[in-house]
DNA sequence: ACCTGAACACCGTTCAAGT
DNA sequence: ACCTGAACACCGTTCAAGT
């Protein structure tokens, strides 16, 4: 085994012809082991080149750039997120059933999920994402108007809360910045922050699935409920 | 005006003693500054330093890393937010107020709000925020328990819009990307994305403030309309 | 057309040495 | 204690030159 510090010295394998050619599909392939690996700070075009032997100027026959890369990391994830099968429920069931899969897994990559934030994918998987949502609102009731708009929330919803907690265990940081907060909840000042000392641990109670599951009912119960004005700017009449 | 390209020869002021003294707070406006007029991307540690005349290391005696600086940068913004007047209306008027200002805050410096969704801040500002927030859910008659984490619910909402729809006007990427979306939404395969085909361009209807605003009231009716399970683990009983 | 090395213009952070 | 220059170990991207 090999395997030390530097790379191997271009000859890898002995099977394949001494290098496998370059594509579109092996440089994702690449990005999304080191992805797994080392989380997406490590995922660099110099990094990618490199587990590919070569150099990075290299990547760009087949990459715009840094963002087209990353844009290609979440549709890959997103493959992964299957529609719900009508055994699972009735459609609430099967809505939140697919949503926590979608949750599952940008809470895996949470930079992945914050990079979400900011791009607006719309990838092949993104659009299946998408249609299959606003099937089940249709099936539960849920007016057009109030779906179109409803179902930005739910993803909204689901893309922030994976940014905001997903696996914060890899940062030992972000054990501190959890206690530091519960401590300064636990002390706080009456006077300053009557409701936060009102409150105390309440804040800060509950498992993460427990909160995400009830938040989906919120944003749910409050879409039956909350008609569109009619002042706003319509489409056609 | 000597202004061109390389920064002043240490002596930029003569009015002053030839170099105001480096402080934590000195550094913090000099980040703010760099941050409104080219982005946090250029908020770097080298860049601000040059700014002040001097060594990045130099910075490393009153902040700690490039994390605690970002933190220093959210709770001075946070500042900006003001609590509402009573005069603006009953609970809910009150409360979509201040979460329309936490909004517009964000709104200008959306990489800011990724970066909040990271980092659970917990300075002053960020608590008496959460303080108030929590005293007007108090008004309108949402149980502590369904307030505690209904707050959350309501700051990550604003936060994940802010991240995701802030100030796209200055990346000319950014238009192209929603050009790209409308268009996939225009043309979509009615036999793959049958209920996106359906919708159409109501998928992108609306302005922002309006999205935002219709948001919060479902959040909001929501959060009237549903409770805690009460098999969840409880703190007391 | 695809690939490469070298270069350009940057980063954060550390550390021995100065004051 | 505060500040500094220099160094270390990285980045993305471009571009002339090779095949």
């Amino acid at each position: 085994m090999p395997s030390s510090g530097k790379p191997l010295p271009a000859h890898r394998r002995t099977e394949r012809p001494a290098r496998t050619p370059l594509t579109r599909q092996r440089i994702i392939e690449t990005a999304l082991a080191i992805l797994k690996e080392q989380g997406l700070s490590k995922v660099t075009m110099r990094r990618i080149a490199a587990d590919l032997d070569t150099g990075a100027a290299s990547l760009y026959v087949y990459v715009q750039d840094t963002a087209d890369l990353h844009a290609q990391i979440l549709d890959a994830l997103l493959g992964t997120v299957t529609p719900p099968d009508p055994a699972d429920g009735d459609w609430r069931v099967r809505l939140k059933v697919m949503l926590t899969r979608y949750l599952d897994v940008l809470f895996s990559y949470p930079e992945i999920a914050r990079m979400t934030l900011a791009t607006h994918p719309s990838g092949p998987n993104y659009l299946r994402l998408i249609d299959s949502a606003l099937a089940l609102l249709r099936t539960g009731g849920v007016p057009d108007r109030e779906a179109a708009w409803g179902l930005d929330l739910l993803l909204l919803y689901a893309t922030a809360v994976a940014a905001e907690q997903g696996t914060r265990q890899d940062t030992p940081a972000a054990a501190e910045e959890d206690s530091a907060l519960a401590c300064e909840i636990a002390s706080a000042d009456a006077g300053r922050y009557p409701q936060i000392a009102r409150l105390g641990m309440e804040l800060l109670s509950g498992t993460g699935p427990d909160r995400f599951d009830w938040g989906l009912d919120v944003l749910l119960n409050g879409l039956l409920t909350t008609p569109r004005s009619v002042t706003e700017a319509g489409a056609a009449s």
